[in-house]
DNA sequence: GTGCGATGTATCGGTCCGATACATCGAGGC
DNA sequence: GCCTCGATGTATCGGACCGATACATCGCAC
């Protein structure tokens, strides 16, 4: 996953190891909390093994030479490869289960603008069925085994199924969306903060965007 | 998390590691997928080299000696040990970042009913402040960073966002019923199945699924 | 002038997963 | 009577990823 998520990355601009971090940590951060360190650089290195990636240590400020004082090691910039647009290609085309549980998932879905129709509804799909057997799952065990159960794990499970039967109503949404080749945006009825308003209300003074919708 | 989780269920009633593993995904269902036999196995040797369970290999039916007959090896059955229910009262008191993810928070809740209700409170709070800054996050991403995403990276973080306010809104729940001594049971407008019960309502005969929507 | 937080690269031990292998047992078909 | 097939059951191995830790530089506030 952490392969797919850094080719995927480097595609959009050459980038060093820390802001790859953040980078990934802003666009998973719905999914996971932080890429850590201890998958990152070993997978830079693996990456760079087998050309995907190059590293292309960065020039200092002006082009004049800097003769080599303190030996400044410095950022070490990653690009990505022909081959490596390769691999990304053929990455994010393929689905097998993996593609489907709540990490490659979300890995997948955001880079979905680089993924063609076909293989997005594909995802979809799978994505969905597979909630919808956990659904089940959790819905057989507040039938059948309910009374084994103690409260705090029944509660749990329905908060489970709950988060269950929204992301399938969400898949729907954009499953259908997909199909008639609409933008890719759910309805939503009271966002955050505002009763009425679609989006954040900017607090005054800084206010950058506009309204994307 | 795997130790925590298999010291509860062995507290309840001793094991083998195939029923384990399905207790486990039935206690668990709501937070992750199931556990695999490479995780289980060599967790159970671990415990079991620690002096926290101990085998107890299960008497063939009748206390007849049947006497090594094919060698016949047969399941292993684990119980837990005095120094493991102490292990297991020592993990489920304290709470680090760790008890805060949604592994470590889902398998800390799932034994509730075996946590003291100032434990349960911490771990309650410690957890909505986690998702209070990963709902912060998320915000600032969409506030600020809105216009160099693309459309299904940003539907993305909108679904999270979401997820992160719903959840945090079932946490005050369960803090405030928490500290007023009711039972943990959060108000769901229309649940899957009954419209008014607040329970399962075990079904007569054998008809075992009503219409879920 | 100095401490401190952000930037930046890197490794190590440990947890957990997915694939795989293999053996037993009861039910059902033929 | 035989045979296959799915559920039950134990086990290992390589690999992905995490958390802790270490260390160095830079700019800025005090």
């Amino acid at each position: 996953m952490l392969e797919l998520a850094i080719l995927g990355l480097l595609q959009e601009a050459p980038m060093h190891g820390y802001e790859l971090r953040k980078e990934l940590t802003a666009k998973l951060g719905a999914i996971r909390a932080a890429i850590s360190y201890g998958s990152l650089y070993p997978t830079l290195r693996r990456l760079q093994a087998a050309g995907w990636i190059t590293e292309a240590a960065d020039a200092p400020a002006t082009a004049e030479e800097v003769p080599a004082l303190t030996s400044r090691r410095g950022r070490v910039v990653y690009k990505i490869t022909a081959e490596g647009k390769e691999r990304f290609a053929q990455l994010i085309a393929q689905a097998g289960p993996e593609t489907y549980d709540d990490t490659g998932f979300g890995v997948h879905f955001a880079f979905f603008a680089r993924t063609d129709q076909a293989t997005r509804l594909r995802i979809l799909e799978g994505r969905r069925r597979t909630i919808e057997e956990r659904r089940e799952g959790l819905r057989d065990v507040l039938g059948r085994a309910a009374e084994r159960l103690d409260a705090y794990t029944l509660e749990l499970q329905r908060h489970g199924l709950d988060a269950c039967e929204r992301e399938v109503r969400w898949l729907e949404e954009l499953i259908a969306n997909e199909r008639s080749g609409r933008a890719p945006t759910v309805p939503r009825p009271g966002t955050a903060g505002g009763p009425r308003d679609n989006n954040s209300p900017p607090p005054p003074g800084e206010s950058r965007n506009e309204r994307p919708s």
